[in-house]
DNA sequence: ACATTAACTGAACAATCGTTCAAATCCTAG
DNA sequence: CTAGGATTTGAACGATTGTTCAGTTAATGT
């Protein structure tokens, strides 16, 4: 039978996807090599191909990973009820998500041109759903009459830019904290809707 | 004598840098060979090294162009007189100039990690530079208490970061023209920084 | 017409790439 | 203790990488 316990695929496994994960985020997809993984979990080239198809399905596998647990954690959360309480939740939501896995937004926003044309559509479906939930909250908004946007596709790429942006410039131990920053930027996101 | 008219490398010299540009905006610096550069150009790969040192060079080259093209640009133009004016400005200005070269400003933003230490400080501190414009006129309006952000700092980042979000979903030909984006994406920055 | 030089070719260099696979090693079930 | 599957090694594959350079081509000023 097959081994149960202490099976090395179950450590090797996650160890590979981790360290794929970082260098793909230092230096880009294209720029490691799979002989860079393999030393970084401290074993040959050739063993990785037990965990992965090949190299872009690693980089795929991230990403949609990522992008599922984004999905997944945004519609667990318990819903409030008014489209401002909405709004502020995605907003410290996308916040915090976002600056606890700097690593796999990164590869997120920076790899989708070394997809596969198929992994793109995929990825890229799963994108403007998460887009779709920010968007829906927006048109409730509109709806109820509390914010003030022109067009509520553009207002919902504004926020997500701005608030995605945290993650190019904040920095663990700075001297503003997480929720700190995250109650600016909701200031911020509600004027920019004008709420 | 050197020949003067009709020199070859008055045209090659562009057209290297021009497909430079493409190709690595499209699939990314470290995907690109210097083989595919030449190939676009109509020219072996040996020939590109009369006018760049290396392939690294010319990635900087690219990307020290595209940031001192911007710093000079946005400081040739007229300044007015009010902060929230500047600001209008600013908005505007940084739409406009940044759809109007969408492979420059992406790479400036995505290749960052494949220049080398000294090239990275280099575009870095005009990255700075070009952030410094836009919170000096943000902390003129918040002295003249026209707008109304808690942190400078995060505004101007949260402001920049919102702007540059459009290269990411505009198409030439879409519903909205520029003008049309421009003036939409100024309100919303109104409104965030609660002016 | 000739000498000069800019511009480019085409081949070569060592290094590294992603991927495969037979053989070796490790660990557990029985 | 042993059989057998899980796990990994280590070498090898052809292809491609950035870069160099001696030699070829083409256009110029005199």
């Amino acid at each position: 039978m097959a081994r149960k316990t202490g099976s090395h695929s179950e450590i090797t496994g996650p160890k590979v996807r981790a360290a794929a994960l970082n260098l793909f985020a230092r230096h880009g997809f294209a720029a490691v090599s799979m002989r860079q993984i393999a030393r970084e979990v401290g074993v040959q080239a050739g063993a990785l191909y037990l965990y992965t198809k090949d190299k872009q399905s690693l980089l795929f596998d991230l990403m949609r990973a990522h992008m599922d647990e984004l999905l997944a954690t945004w519609s667990a959360r318990p819903q409030r009820a008014t489209p401002l309480e909405q709004l502020e939740d995605f907003a410290r939501f996308h916040i915090q998500f976002h600056l606890d896995r700097p690593d796999a937004v990164f590869i997120a926003y920076m790899e989708l041109r070394n997809l596969s044309d198929d992994n793109f559509a995929a990825i890229e479906a799963l994108r403007r759903q998460y887009e779709q939930e920010l968007e829906k909250v927006l048109e409730a908004g509109h709806a109820a009459g509390v914010i003030s946007v022109p067009d509520t596709r553009l207002a919902t790429m504004a926020v997500i830019a701005m608030l995605t942006g945290v993650n190019t410039w904040y920095r663990e131990g700075g001297r503003l904290s997480q929720e700190a920053v995250a109650g600016i930027y909701w200031d911020m996101v509600r004027g920019a809707v004008g709420a």
